[in-house]
DNA sequence: GTATGTAAGTTATCCCGCCTAACATAAAGC
DNA sequence: GCTTTATGTTAGGCGGGATAACTTACATAC
């Protein structure tokens, strides 16, 4: 717990209104004095700062025909900033973009991801430079989603798959790009994709398949972190079941064994009839169901979304998954859970990191 | 999101010096000045507000030889309020207590149960009446931990056990009784308790295991509520494995079916040796890590608390439960984990039930 | 036993942020 | 043209925290 000023006071209030206009677009001065709370007077002051920032502009008169001086409309500069985002999780490629403060994408650029891990810091830096250079407005920040566990510093504490082990990713990103940077885990990023533009509730949870199998959690609308920042970490609980594979972890039976991409793809591969391919899908999204049960039991979510290859989560995947859940967990309360595909598509991770920039640099989200 | 004012950071800054002295004790003016960072004139206006409503006084000069003036101490008025808690879990009692701001209890009453559920609600209201009157200083809140779905205003929204439906009990006591109120599910209660009193970590599971079975969950120091207020009702997830048995709500391995106290008990007594006894504990272990494994991944817990009968939870059932969370999860993330017995014994509720008024009413914590 | 140094706590004055009250501005309605 | 209604601004006040300078009270050195 820290100390409290009356400036942070301020702090927070301009957040209120960057917030109120992110969400529902341009309002006048007294519209946000009403649904704040605070005075004319002070929305005047405050709006006023936010515009000296650049944040936020006139943008013109309120059509509505009533009695009364017309209000000045003013809403968020959103042509005035950009955000960049890097997203470090493909197989393969090193994906950025420019983005709106909508969380548009721009601008896409992708380079190949350097076999040696040494070089993956530089090829990042040159990423992100030439993203920023591309762009003729100031950009408030650069989001990177990263694999890997990573503390709330944004140092890569373990990342098997680029070879990092106790990195300063967003220590070294900012000492050489002068922008505030965040760094976050991909799969805690997607979760703040889907909240802030698909719509999520509050209380939800995000699984990627891909390569390996990791989740984003948020519940009460904040992003679950852990007591070592593995939150989310749910790849190699295992599963219990009729030809449970083994792991590259040793253990058989991991959830990422069962159903990472690669795993369904070898098994779809020797999958004769188009019956028996059904049921290995049908299959994966039992054990997926199984494992997430008492976790959406526990954490009382009402949402889970699938974020991967959409021929595969698609179809039977997500209905076996979500009648697993049904059938294990208490019908009253997880009747109404939803389980369904992503919307973001590949820029998931990418939009996730561009929230981290809004909600860090802005307070919005 | 909520606007603030200067005044707000008043009101955290008292919260913040009521904190440092509930944790560390007796402290100077000077002290707190340099652990909170405000200035030592800040402070001195803190601390005489908080003496002015008795929540401080100054207890004495510091022991320490040394130059300059010496140190006054000021610390948590602990005699000047007690804390009133109800512990509505029990089966067949209603318990209710007294207690010290340091969490302690001083009297203890109790009292049945009432059979009709509609009685329970002015058994609740006597034994609250009772615990109030017998205060000689000024009752700082009332707290009661009840088994059940609570929302956040404290209305039960569910509480099967005592035959609460949409129960609006934090209302309907603060009406009755002219002290501050706060209501919240036994199980959320324990693991405040855990976390104030039993030092537990900032991402924690207590898990309630009685005549019913449930969890009070939280993650970065924060009671985890959960999208429909159901956070931590894991009784019925169902486990599989070799006797799963029926559970009172239709389905087969209910997790409640496999370990609550009455299933326990029913096991062991038709037990004919001492082996069979110890295999029922050590497999009602194993189906706890089973279920737990999942939300101990997902959350990145470190620490499960289990509370209940030592008799039943104590040796075979806690050793089982690690051994399994630990051979389904991730080992060197979760290697670590740690499963023992709460020593907070049967006072957890109503202690749990202390810290949410000190929380509510003082920001304590 | 007096001078010096050190630390606690107080007094005076300032700035910042929000508030209320009053006013200027600009439209609609009669 | 006057009234009504609503937006936005100006003027003045209050609360909360900061800095600077002061008083108080101890330990220590000479």
């Amino acid at each position: 717990m820290m100390k409290s000023l009356p400036q942070d006071a301020r702090e927070r209030n301009r957040s209120l209104v960057l917030q109120k206009l992110f969400r529902r677009g341009a309002m006048s001065r007294a519209d946000l004095a009403r649904e704040t709370g605070l005075t004319r007077v002070t929305m005047s002051e405050l709006v006023a700062s936010l515009i000296d920032d650049h944040y936020v502009h006139e943008v013109g008169i309120s059509e509505l025909r009533r009695p009364g001086k017309p209000a000045v409309l003013v809403d968020i500069a959103r042509d005035g900033h950009r955000i960049v985002a890097i997203d470090l999780s493909g197989a393969s490629m090193l994906a950025g973009a420019v983005l709106s403060l909508d969380g548009d994408v721009l601008t896409r650029l992708r380079v190949p991801l350097p076999e040696r891990s040494t070089e993956v810091l530089t090829a990042t830096i040159a990423l992100a430079q030439r993203l920023i250079a591309s762009c003729d407005v100031p950009v408030l920040g650069l989001g990177v989603g990263s694999p890997g566990i990573i503390d709330d510093r944004g140092v890569v504490l373990a990342a098997p798959n680029i070879g990092w082990g106790g990195m300063e990713l967003q220590s070294r990103l900012s000492d050489a790009l002068a922008v505030p940077v965040l760094v976050a885990n991909d799969a805690n990023a997607a979760v703040l994709a889907e909240r802030t533009f698909g719509g999520s509730q509050d209380d939800v949870v995000v699984v990627r398949v891909g390569s390996g199998l990791g989740a984003g959690l948020l519940t009460g609308g904040r992003p679950l972190r852990g007591g070592r920042y593995a939150a989310g970490e749910i790849g190699h609980v295992t599963v219990d079941g009729e030809g449970a594979p083994r792991c590259a972890c040793g253990k058989v039976g991991c959830l990422e064994a069962w159903l990472s991409v690669p795993a369904l793809h070898g098994r779809l591969g020797s999958s004769s009839s188009e019956q028996e391919k059904v049921a290995v899908l049908h299959q994966a999204g039992e054990r997926l169901g199984t494992a997430l049960a008492p976790v959406v039991a526990a954490l009382d979510l009402a949402e889970i979304v699938l974020s991967g290859p959409p021929d595969l989560l698609g179809g039977v995947f997500a209905r076996a998954t979500v009648d697993t859940l049904r059938a294990r967990t208490l019908a009253p309360f997880h009747d109404d859970v939803s389980v369904r595909l992503s919307e973001q598509g590949d820029d998931i991770v990418l939009r996730g990191a561009a929230v981290m920039v809004l909600s860090s640099v802005l307070g919005v989200s």
